[in-house]
DNA sequence: AAGGACGTTTCAATAAGTGAAATACAGGAC
DNA sequence: GTCCTGTATTTCACTTATTGAAACGTCCTT
């Protein structure tokens, strides 16, 4: 892990993750929740500003800016691990008519999504790529934080989100966890029976993603720590 | 626009969009990319890997990290514009079953795609959000320029992508582009006149999504300059 | 009216950031 | 084997880039 660092970039990178977090920020709440002077957020919101990272509305707050949704795109679309992981969402999907999710582990000890295939059933229509998953009461964190048995898969019923089961699995490269896979359903729709056998299929994707992942760089995590 | 700026953190700026557009680089190639001395890219590009926007390989180049990734996500999904589209990107891709897109200016005056609806008929996978769109020899780069004429729509065949014929439309709040509405059909598919029913028909679409903006924000486009 | 919050500008102070130089290592050519 | 080149990393003297307190103007609430 890198020592040196540069308090200024931090600063910025910092603003630039309480803007995107809010969506919408005044100068004010953005110095305040960084804890910086109002005078240096306002210099280096400028400088994201400039760089397109950041924009301005009319009645002074920041949003993010086109900049950051094109090298998060660019970023994903370089994501090796989400093309090798498109097969095992579709066959998913594809046999269970659920959604079906990749996480990766964040930097900041969570999971974040990294693709997702609709189901067929699904009432869900927004976008989760990005979205934070916490590990305390749900499969994918479950998952992550290695909780995952000889089973290879983990259930949680009615978790963070009331009335949905989720089921997940690891990709373990090295024994490490470097992804899950996971299937959301509505509790109404399965069985604890069905559930265990939904997530013998989620494990076996799983397995299947670990075996055509090359030795080598995927065999880190995205937070960069070697496998 | 923004006047004031910190040098630093647009040095740290610059190497993130290189790391970001190439991939993966060395710590050389990055350091004479952005014409920085070698021990400040390696101390900027420290900082970016603490903060999660960059990770390190094994073998020591460096690639984007989640961070980036997340952040771009979580940006594009607050995007209005993107959900306001939606529905005119899948009518498109109902009445023509060909893959249809959102674009809109980028800070380096070239376009950006925003969001994409695949076609039953596409043979393209990819996702192409985050992609620029050069203004020469393509639709929506002409359309995004201005040059879109009293029918409403830009016809071109064969561009810059051989064998490809699109059309664009804009979408213009308060008389300036915003956004550009395109879809895409392989020429062999396609005629002149057909080129010019779909042209009316994308218009249209453009026409429908400009009386769903509400003044305001989404007059602005993502660079940040006001309506 | 007063008070508070916001955004913006100014500038003295300093410490944060810089890059040249040195070093170690790896790979290729001869 | 030696030599050369290129890479990544560390060091540190130097300076300038960055900081934040203070001042100011605007707006809103009481």
């Amino acid at each position: 892990m890198a020592e040196s660092s540069t308090r200024t970039v931090e600063r910025a990178l910092v603003l630039l993750g309480a803007v995107c977090g809010a969506g919408s920020i005044t100068l004010a709440d953005a110095a305040r929740g960084t804890g910086l002077s109002a005078s240096t957020a306002l210099r280096l919101l400028r400088t994201l500003e400039s760089t397109g990272f950041v924009r301005r509305d009319g009645d002074g707050s920041y949003r993010p800016g086109l900049r950051v949704v094109q090298l998060g795109a660019q970023a994903l679309g370089q994501e090796s691990l989400v093309s090798l992981a498109e097969p095992a969402l579709e066959r998913l999907v594809g046999q269970t008519g659920e959604s079906a999710y990749l996480s990766v582990p964040s930097h900041d000890g969570q999971g974040v999504y990294l693709a997702m295939r609709e189901g067929t059933h699904s009432v869900r229509h927004a976008s989760w790529v990005g979205r934070s998953i916490p590990l305390d009461g749900t499969a994918v964190g479950a998952v992550l934080a290695g909780a995952a048995g000889p089973d290879g898969f983990v259930v949680v019923r009615d978790g963070v989100e009331a009335d949905v089961t989720a089921v997940a699995a690891p990709v373990s490269p090295g024994g490490r966890v470097v992804a899950a896979i996971s299937v959301v359903v509505p509790s109404y729709r399965i069985t604890a029976t069905e559930a265990r056998r939904l997530g013998a299929l989620v494990a076996r994707e799983a397995e299947d993603l670990l075996a055509h992942i090359p030795a080598g760089p995927l065999g880190q995590d995205l937070t960069g720590e070697p496998a």
